[in-house]
DNA sequence: ATAATCATTCTATTGCAATAGAACGGAGGA
DNA sequence: TCCTCCGTTCTATTGCAATAGAATGATTAT
């Protein structure tokens, strides 16, 4: 359940999470019009992700389908950056984003309608 | 105003945000201490940071001061985060870290209330 | 004046992510 | 059966962050 990936490994899984599950054929054709990736470089770090067990690649045709979701590697990256830039502290992160200029009246009023929601437990 | 540090130059910053201004000298010397750098490795890592303009090195004594806040470098490190984990989207990353079980009912009131503050313009 | 010390810089070395060229092997056509 | 094509793997190569050993140069003590 190692969900640490690199940045080349999740231009991978983006597609996948994106388009649902995929051969590794038509991933290579796609990263290679996308990024111009060459298919070996493909090949290459969708063997790592099923190594990491992030994807899981079955016969026949080399079918890929993410064992991961998107939401649980921003989760895990989430903590990682808290950890490394904030001290681990999520509400500096939190007083960082919300400090922020750029933040609207519309934005915060959104918020708080989050956070309402949140405390009403309408949370997946 | 190249902000971007990488890890090994973050703890400098660190230890200067933390400390304040100090020699090099002293700086290798924590360094060594806690986590057991060669004098070297800071000396190679604290040039870094002065070629990135993040550190101000001035005789007598090599005394060293941060010209970037960690405010700054938190923030435009949550940019990059949020370009590369969350397509850009502040909000996504708002709505992952509220949606953790491990916010507590306390938590929630404590952001509306932050919202709140922010809102009536209660931010530096 | 010279030697010794020590702060600073110069110049590797290591480790690993990113990328991809060349080799391999199996399916389908001649 | 044999050849060809092409999907997949094997095995580099590159680039760069991290780390530090050896060289340098200035200051102090003898």
């Amino acid at each position: 359940m190692s969900v640490k990936l690199f940045e080349s490994e999740l231009k991978v899984m983006d597609l996948l999470w994106k388009e649902g599950d995929l051969s590794a054929k038509e991933i290579a054709q796609r990263l290679k019009e996308q990024i111009n990736w060459s298919k070996t470089t493909t090949y290459t770090v969708l063997k790592k992700c099923v190594e990491k067990k992030a994807v899981l690649r079955t016969d026949p045709g080399f079918l890929c389908s993410p064992l991961i979701s998107r939401k649980e590697v921003q989760k895990a990256a989430t903590k990682d950056f808290i950890d490394k830039m904030y001290g681990g502290s999520k509400d500096l992160l939190l007083a960082s984003l919300l400090g922020q200029q750029e933040l609207t009246a519309e934005d915060i009023t959104r918020l708080k309608k989050l956070a309402e929601e949140l405390k009403r437990g309408g949370y997946e």
